[in-house]
DNA sequence: AGGAAGATTATTGTATACAAGATTTGCAAA
DNA sequence: TTTGCAAATCTTGTATACAATAATCTTCCT
């Protein structure tokens, strides 16, 4: 079984193109020529277009009709939207953990939080961002909805950027890291609505963590617009 | 046409074989293949495979390497798992509705609450399906949570084959009307716990109507199976 | 000099051509 | 009759060619 000859090559770029994206290689605004993507990854136009639909259609980029493609700017007032929304989802799928994880899942989920403990120690946030997700799949692994944890999971990832951001916020790994320590708690005492109610402030953006929202993203988009001029300005 | 002209070719192919496959002129298992509907709608199959591809990534079909594209054919444990999600949506667009309606989203509200008590005293269940959808709009967009109200319609879309066998379930038309309206005098009185619980269990799959779902299931994709053993099973 | 209109260029959208893998069909052997 | 294999066919995946629209530049007029 030739695994990776398998894969659309289309399917490929999407997830190299999404790569650069959530990174924060291609930030927002940027906009993604096809010829130029197509010689970047050394293929034609069409497989590009295949990847750039998609992505559109999962919103990372937009694709604005004989216009070509730019990646998403997301305003402020829609990305609390989508941590609002975020936020509940994870409520729910900590309140299913609750319920339903296994001794595996119960397993995991300490493992992924000793090891964001490691990061915090070291005072390492980059690594912290990264078993922080970890620790969060594993809990919506655990809800045992694979629909909700796919759902779950494709928010999670279009909102990474900016969450990377919020750690980098003074004390906000170290407060993390404690929600984190009541979270394992409630899932393992099978108590399912300090879970959820745990997990929905942990994530929503409220008070003071909204300012620091807003503020990381003018270090973001400085003032990238889709005039090719900025670029040209930035650059002098 | 200079209007439709400005929008691409495959948005318009992607809206009409969506249709096709929520109203079930395509139903669940049907093989999508390219040139047959390049012929079909008068195209080449590049916007086509644009289209599918398009709805490969909203879940619709199932695109599988080299093997072409199928309707997407929900197991239902996964149509549960999606019900679920569905029902906290609901609970959190109705606990939002509540909290943050103006006096014209309440206005909108009772008019499609209304419409649907015309259909049910007519006991015309097709439209008050349509209505019914018009009626949950209404309530998503009155969350005033725009990136919520289209992960919720999305969502319903794409359950739209299956909510509609489910009104035809004795009585079910006459509890749908009465939950409504329980739901629209919570929300209006800014009872945001009430509208929540009250939305979630309407939509929720519990109990009766969890075989209701099944059985209706059965009789959707009769014999249109990728599964071997099923075909094997249904031929002997 | 500034602005408007037309021409030019560049980029996207669609169609067709070609390549590669999967399915089917036909045939032979057990 | 059924099973295994191989050739043929059909379908998808990618590349290229062409068409149409938007962006840019030039030129001319005020």
């Amino acid at each position: 079984m030739e695994a990776a000859g398998t894969v659309r090559l289309s399917e490929q770029l999407r997830e190299r193109i999404e790569e650069n994206i959530v990174t924060g290689a291609y930030p927002p605004g940027t906009r993604l020529d096809e010829v130029e993507l197509a010689e970047t990854f050394g293929v034609s136009r069409t497989p590009i277009r295949e990847a750039l639909i998609q992505l559109s259609s999962e919103g990372f980029i937009e694709i604005r009709p004989r216009r070509g493609a730019i990646v998403a700017q997301i305003a402020p007032a829609r990305l609390c939207e989508m941590f609002d929304v975020m936020a509940e989802l994870e409520a729910m799928c900590g309140r299913l953990a609750a319920r339903r994880a296994v001794a595996e899942d119960i397993k995991r989920i300490r493992e992924a939080h000793a090891a964001c403990q490691s990061a915090r120690d070291a005072n390492d946030p980059d690594t912290y961002y990264r078993l922080n997700e970890t620790f969060h799949f594993a809990i919506y692994v655990a809800s045992h909805n694979g629909f909700l944890a796919e759902q779950a999971t494709g928010l999670h990832r279009r909102l990474r950027p900016y969450r990377r951001l919020q750690l980098r916020v003074r004390n906000r790994m170290n407060n993390s890291f404690d929600e984190h320590n009541a979270i394992v708690e409630a899932i393992a005492r099978g108590d399912s609505d300090a879970a959820a109610d745990i997990l929905r402030s942990h994530v929503a953006v409220q008070g003071e963590r909204f300012a620091d929202l807003i503020a990381s993203l003018a270090s973001m988009h400085p003032d990238k617009t889709t005039d090719p001029t900025t670029a040209m300005r930035r650059s002098a």
